[in-house]
DNA sequence: TTATCGGTTTACGTTAACGTAAAGGATAGT
DNA sequence: ACTATCCTTTACGTTAACGTAAACCGATAA
């Protein structure tokens, strides 16, 4: 048997409320099973939520985390299917690619942002200590 | 005098809505000025409206983005301020290390899926040129 | 002069992603 | 038996970021 997982549990690792986790499931991203009445989550559910909030924190929202786990998943359908499924990945591809593009520049604008106020605070403390009998 | 822009050339080079435009003005994100009633927008306004834009990419708030304007620009207060700046910058650089993280994980990700996609392909093309007469 | 483009304000509507609260079942400890 | 601790469902509330529509002003081309 495989580990399983209670609500609270995950919700204590990832840090997160049970009622985002029930949430993720009525909108289709986890699928656990019960136990009497309570929810009993599988490898696949923690591997899945994972999925999600990484994608959360790159700013894709629900609807794109499920369409990334169609993706993930071997569910080959037809050819055509397939083709699509190849381009959805190459969209996805590149929307990634312009983000780390984007997080580049931030870096180099947090740099000198960072730079401007090191300056500052210098010039700060020099007449301070200036000022100082 | 350095070139100014009506709120529709914005609208179009950024491929947004007027009424985005003016939303991210009514939360003090832009600063046109005005001839007789319609706006004017500088070189200014245009840069921290890409910057709000590629904020968005990243899946940051408006006001997070407004945060950052705080930070580029040199407002340098009193020593406590700066060093209060320097935490926040700090803070942005570890969400963006963690987000060029969490993208080169889906990068590899989505390469197994491509992967795995072409694989299929191969399959239902062998299969279907077996079956041809 | 009339119609057509922009542009404006005001204001209500919408969607996503939960938060929060109420009311209650199941079980374990005292 | 009582309390505490998890769990459940149901349902209304909330925030962000606009969308959409109405009603209107000002310049300009026909």
């Amino acid at each position: 048997m495989s580990q399983t997982y209670t609500i609270s549990e995950l919700a204590r690792e990832f840090d997160i409320t049970t009622r985002a986790i029930r949430f993720y499931e009525e909108h289709g991203l986890l699928f656990p099973e019960r136990q009497r009445q309570s929810r009993v989550y599988s490898q696949g559910d923690k591997v899945r939520l994972k999925l999600v909030l990484r994608g959360k924190r790159l700013g894709f929202s629900l609807d794109e985390s499920k369409e990334l786990f169609k993706l993930y998943d071997p569910q080959n359908g037809n050819e055509k299917q397939l083709f699509t499924m190849l381009n959805k990945i190459a969209v996805h591809r590149s929307a990634l690619e312009q983000q780390r593009h984007d997080i580049q520049i931030m870096q180099h604008e947090l740099d000198d942002a960072e730079q401007h106020c090191r300056e500052a605070l210098k010039q700060s403390v020099e007449k301070t200590a200036g000022s100082e009998q």
